[in-house]
This record gives C-alpha cells, structure tokens and sequence, in this order.
DNA sequence: GTGTGGATTATCT
DNA sequence: GATAATCCACACC
C-alpha cells in the first residue's frame, strides 16, 4: 500500500488484514443495510478506499472488495514499512523503532498520511492512495494465519469468525496471535 | 512484561 | 446521549 502526499511517497507490505462481510455481519459498519453518508463509500465498487474516524481519534482505512451495492469491504490492519520511513517517523512523533509505525490500523493511517478526505480514492491506480504490487512472488498460503477479529466485542456470534489474517513471521502485526479462544 | 483505563469527537438514535 | 473495526500511558507484578 502506497500514499504519496505532497510529493513524499511512503509504502508498506500489508501483512494483516480483516475481512468483513457486509449486509449480514453484525461487525461491519453495514450491517443490516445500514446506509449513510459515513459508510457511502462501502456501497461503491471495489478497488476503492473507505476511510472512517473512530474514537474522536483515529482513523482506519479499508479496501473495499464486493460489486457496487455490495458493501464487503477488507479492513487493512498492519503494514510492513518499506519506503518513506523518514516522512512515516515525522508523522508519528512517538513511534521509536520501525516496528511502532504501522503496526495497527490507526497507525498507519497516521504514518501514511490517510485522512477521510481519501474516502473513495480509486486504489488501483497510481495516485494519492493505492495498492502496488510490492513483492515479487506472492507469499505461500503457509505463511499466513486466521484468527479472531479485533476490538468488535459487541458483534457476539461474529466476534469469533476467523476472518483476520496476518504474517505470523512479521514483527509488524498488531499484536500476537490470539490465543484460542476457550 | 502484563493489565487496565483514559483520551476525544463524528456519527447515529 | 451513547457508542465506537483504537492507541497509549501508567500502575503493578
């Protein structure tokens, strides 16, 4: 994932994402068919980006993934920081090893830059926000792990779907792997 | 090292 | 008026 702000690009390798799923998952801000102008851009077709604020502080960023009306969207969690760490280090006064840059999804949008006024930026072209390849081969299915999703208690039956996946080798996710859950 | 609670505001009811 | 797809600081072990 690229942003190129003001000229100053800065790039990770996405090593952790979630999925959520729509209309019928209690976790996803569209549950129920739940449409407004906040959500507006989960509706649209996919490659594109839906950005939201969260606790008066933070913001997160989405790929969104289904057809338009088909509001599936992926929720990118952690990055693998490759490029414009300098500008990234800026950004994030507090953060003191590169570990601490992208390592969640509020992290990064402040190490990239990402603010809602990139809600809907069109991801599969170069521009402000996009997603590149980065590597030269994709990683081997081995190297990546399910589990719960993070921070949707309230979401019950759903809460437990193994909908997050990570690189369970990369320092930069955003926590250890859950511990299973009883 | 681990666990707990405060910060802070857009958005929806 | 309540809630939220989070992060950080600080207390305590």
């Amino acid at each position: 994932m690229v942003s190129a702000i003001g000229g100053v690009r800065t790039a990770g390798v996405i090593v952790e994402t979630e999925a959520y799923l729509g209309i019928r998952d209690k976790a996803a801000h569209t549950y129920g068919g739940r449409r407004s102008a906040r959500n507006e851009s989960m509706w649209g077709d996919g490659g594109h980006a839906y950005v939201y604020f969260v606790y008066g502080m933070h913001h997160c960023v989405n790929a969104v993934a289904g057809r338009a009306e088909e509001p599936m969207g992926v929720l990118i969690r952690a990055l693998h920081p490759d490029e414009g760490l300098s500008q990234m280090y800026a950004r994030r006064r507090r953060a003191n090893e590169d570990t601490d840059l992208c390592s969640g999804p509020a992290k990064l949008c402040e190490a990239l830059g990402i603010t809602r006024r990139l809600d809907g930026a069109d991801l599969t072209a170069p521009g402000t926000l996009c997603i590149e390849r980065r590597l030269a081969r994709p990683l081997p299915a081995s190297a990546i792990t399910s589990g719960p999703r993070v921070g949707i208690g309230y979401a019950e039956e759903w809460q437990r779907e193994p909908l997050r996946f990570f690189v369970h080798a990369s320092p930069h996710v955003s926590r250890a792997p859950a511990t299973r859950p009883s």
